[in-house]
DNA sequence: CGATAAAACTTGCACTTGCAAATAAAGACG
DNA sequence: CGTCTTTATTTGCAAGTGCAAGTTTTATCG
């Protein structure tokens, strides 16, 4: 194996890489990068179950559980129980946690922006079509898929 | 910022699918995730002083620290003061850690191969080529780059 | 309908993590 | 040479994390 070109080496590196940039930016928000991935996702798909937001956050839910607790407590999200399964707890962003995004989301974009600073579009757009599929590649051949 | 085509995101997921998908595999050895990263990085780059140890695993520095005392305690590794430079801390992979990371090479292998079942021989280079300028991009704009 | 299983969270517990401060060993300098 | 910095790593402390077990609410089935 050639660590150097091991594709889960090169990605984790990188996504760790991301997350230490971005964390200086966060912190001015006063949040941390778990809540900003909560907060991300919210935004882009509205209202989520608890179960639905650990996995498209990909946290753990037993973890997701007590961040959605401070979140709560910091006034960024709402929890709520669902009307019609009240076994489900439905995530929503206040209107505090949907100003606190939004202000966030430019220097998200910056972020991009300095790390392909190097990329033509076309490289870029390859990138955004690959990932996606490594991702579902390993979703359907996963222990999830039995 | 559209959150399903955006790289930092794409990245960490997937990242976090690769570790949560190898997982099972490191337990059997007793290994965890971070051990695991120590040991391959250590593997390909023989010797390595903690701090380069750190910035190569992309492991925070004081978490090393102390992860490298549990390795220790394991038998995997030998932490050792630089003769030259007794400040330095030096990190060798013993006979067993050898054993150990050589025995999950071929698991992590194929951990790729199934990340990468659907893409073509030139898309798996491409990612292979693209993502270390990323990174690199990011290092040489970064914080650290003062 | 009533018992049993399944689903969706939450929590106890033991351990890991990162920041900031502490330690220890070079270097730099007058 | 002795002091002041800088470099390399470790540790105190206050959180955060994941697994396994517990709780509550829905389904299933005879």
């Amino acid at each position: 194996m050639e660590l150097d070109s091991y594709l889960p080496y090169l990605v984790n590196r990188l996504g760790q890489r991301f997350v230490s940039e971005f964390t200086p930016s966060l912190a001015e928000a006063g949040i941390d990068v778990q809540m900003w991935r909560a907060l991300s996702v919210l935004h882009r798909h509205g209202d989520l179950p608890a179960s639905a937001l650990s996995e498209l956050t990909s946290i753990n839910l037993s973890t997701l559980s007590r961040l959605v607790g401070r979140m709560d407590a910091k006034g960024l999200v709402l929890r709520r129980r669902d009307g019609a399964d009240s076994r489900t707890v439905n995530v929503r962003l206040t209107p505090e946690g949907k100003r606190a995004t939004e202000e966030l989301i430019p220097k998200a974009v910056a972020l991009e922006a300095r790390a392909t600073a190097g990329l033509s579009r076309s490289e870029i757009e390859t990138l955004r079509r690959l990932l996606p599929r490594l991702y579902a590649s390993l979703a359907a051949t996963g222990a999830a898929a039995a």
